[in-house]
DNA sequence: TACTCATTTTCACCTGGTGAAAGTGAACTG
DNA sequence: CAGTTCACTTTCACCAGGTGAAAATGAGTA
């Protein structure tokens, strides 16, 4: 790979969901380019339109990069199939709605159906959650190549809540319940307040590719939730059979 | 701009809607670049995940560019403000809902509720749609500068359908009736079988920064649609405003 | 087996990218 | 108000990394 290249897409590998817009020195000090080199990448991909320059002289994504994206076949694909069963879903729990996918050690959110009149979740598209603090975040970790949640453990599990699961042998008992069960359930472990049950979205493979969940106050029972959210998640399964 | 960012970004921009995976030949056609240099930044966008290689060697665009293009603040954020909304009017009717913004001369399709048992539509997020044959569309053009308009006309009116409206004259008359009603009609216009009614998203600063629209078959009564989509691209836009 | 075509690789050449240093401008402080 | 600080933004001598013509490879076809 050119050094040009390699360095070009390290500016926008700096940003995440959570970046709030950076700064040039920030952009410099993520990237350790030089500033004048970080300077005239920065300036280019402004240009180019994939990165927006604000009035306060910090930039973040531009409509470029979202316009590129939007045309990615893999996950446009899921997520248009998965969308009338998250709609299905949302009319007869008017709850939260989400479809993750493993990635980077994280359940990555793909679609998203609120309700602002249920719980108030942070998660955005396009942002992570926790693998093991969240609903759809243990049904991929239930289903995933072993060394994953090994990896996860020796990098320790960080408390989210004073109901995290943060001991090894718990979450595994857990996954192993997820495995058996179908569906995955989260009790404050991510937010105090809420509560998430999900369940695998499943490919002709056999391989989970995806997790639907309905993130609700933590009141709700979250039992009666699960068959719904097994439904849905069901249903974008056999959808993703094709007709 | 360097020169190899500038060639980089073009091998991006061969990429749109409606286009299947492309080969490096028929990217070395649209770019013009030298084979070799062609090759060198496709393994190179591969690599970062920007492009994704099929098995039969044709490349579309990656998932790391779906990651970060969802990092958009800008329409990231109309797209979970107008959801909500969107759902609402699925709900309610159970038809197909589209959320677009005006983007070079098109109406760029940024969020998309789809019934499959309502009439079929052929766009998709990220698609692309003719603003003057489509609800959305003349929506977004009846609020553009007028330059916009002349442009169109000077380019000449595809016709779609036996519906669509061709002549700059009669173009001109509908959009005065979008601006007086404060919706636009599709009759048949952009597809055989389909109708649309869209309303404007107006921005607290005044500008139409969006359009959000029904698609139905063209048996349904717009007329009765039309409502409905005008309250839905109210809530969006009093939302816009803040809490 | 020979031919064709779409890649994929090689490597001599040179130009375009680099970054230390300097310049600029805005904000802050005394 | 003048001086200082800091975050950019620009300059330009230098050279290394990118380029593309040509060659090689591999798959498909007749």
């Amino acid at each position: 790979m050119t050094n040009l290249a390699r360095r070009l897409f390290g500016v926008l590998d700096c940003f995440e969901a959570d970046t709030p817009p950076l700064s040039l020195t920030e952009i410099v000090a993520r990237t350790g380019l030089p500033m004048p080199t970080a300077w005239r990448y920065v300036r280019e991909l402004t240009a180019w339109g994939g990165l927006d320059r604000l009035p306060d002289g910090r930039y973040r994504i531009g409509f470029r990069l979202w316009k590129l994206g939007a045309l990615s076949p893999v996950y446009r694909d899921l997520r248009e199939l998965a969308l009338p069963y998250m709609q299905d879903l949302y009319q007869a729990t008017h709850e939260n709605i989400q479809l993750a996918v493993l990635d980077e050690r994280t359940a990555l959110c793909i679609e998203k159906i609120n309700n602002l009149r249920s719980v108030a979740t942070r998660t955005r598209v396009g942002g992570r959650l926790p693998l093991h603090a969240t609903g759809v975040g243990k049904v991929l970790l239930a289903h995933a190549p072993p060394e994953l949640l090994a990896a996860l453990l020796a990098a320790g599990l960080p408390r989210l809540t004073r109901h995290t699961i943060a001991q090894p042998g718990r979450l595994a008992r857990a996954l192993a319940e997820v495995r058996e069960q179908g569906m995955a359930f989260s009790r404050q472990e991510m937010s105090l307040g809420a509560g998430s049950v999900a369940a695998p979205v499943v490919h002709p493979s056999g391989e989970v590719i995806a997790s639907v969940s309905i993130v609700a106050h933590s009141t709700v029972d979250l039992d009666r939730l699960g068959i719904a959210v097994r439904t849905a998640a069901a249903g974008i399964s056999r959808s993703l059979a094709g007709p």
